[in-house]
DNA sequence: GGTAAGCCTGTACCTCGGTACCGGATGCAA
DNA sequence: TTGCATCCGGTACCGAGGTACAGGCTTACC
């Protein structure tokens, strides 16, 4: 009954995630180390590919790895008590990328009137009053843009 | 009329940028370099303040700094004549945008679904067959996101 | 001419989420 | 026992968009 112990790649392939990505999470403490054989390598039980699995599902929702780190720690600490923290951070979460959402449809606006008024030359459109484009510095703008990217 | 020449803080501050990010610009190729005093230091046209404007505003689009760079580029070279190119980069990022725009309404809807489940630990949710969460491994998730991050 | 502010180049560092490479040790099967 | 796949820890690197610091020179003002 005690279900066959994991090697490293074997989670991995079973997770869909790269050996180095597994020991990366290590490093960042969303995985906690598992026993060793005499020898010095890991050996996992089953449930770490759950663990992984749910890493990768809350990464697909927008939490990075820091935020998914507390959200593993804070499960395991009040384990099937009610709120598990879950709750307020996805609504958070939530907040957040309405926020970004808000944001790029503003980006997408802009585009769009930029598009209709046949803007074509940046460096026109700065000096012409018909160009939607906003030139004038904007606060935010000497800082990380943590919303928009390519 | 050969307007006052700016030295670097000044064109900075009329950009409202680091100097540090004007010095990085030159390096990325966005701004050409300006003549220099005897001494060694840049002296920039006043229009160096508008192509500083310009580059922001573009940033605010989404695009990247590389994308800016080619904007200005063929800007330059196919000064004033129709389809500077600007129109079809401007289609591209616009699309681009959409693309996120949707991606974080999935994510938007996934998480939305999660608290109406009243989904509260993720390593319970992992094993229940009455959680909207996507635990399983889905493409693309060895690589960089790209689309979602905090 | 003195002094302070500003500018010069070069280099290092930051975040985020990994990925890659190294030399050496282990595990497992034939 | 041999051979090969795998794993170990450590370190370095990617890209995007900057920021910071060090050590030395220039410019501007009084």
């Amino acid at each position: 009954m005690t279900g066959g112990w994991l090697r490293t790649g074997e989670v991995a392939d079973a997770a869909g995630v790269n050996v180095q990505t597994l020991r990366y999470y290590h490093r960042r403490g969303l995985l906690k180390e598992p026993r060793r054989s005499n020898g010095g390598h890991r050996l996992y039980p089953p449930e770490a590919v759950t663990v992984l699995r749910v890493i990768k599902a809350a990464q697909r929702l927008g939490f990075t790895l820091g935020e998914v780190a507390e959200l593993l720690e804070t499960a395991s600490r009040r384990h099937g008590r009610p709120d598990g923290g879950l709750r307020a951070r996805a609504a958070a979460k939530l907040a957040e990328v309405e926020r970004k959402i808000a944001d790029l449809e503003a980006i997408r606006r802009t585009l769009t009137e930029a598009l209709d008024a046949g803007c074509d030359d940046l460096v026109a459109c700065a000096a012409s009053p018909r160009c939607p484009l906003p030139f004038s510095p904007q606060p935010g703008d000497g800082q990380r843009s943590s919303t928009v990217a390519a």
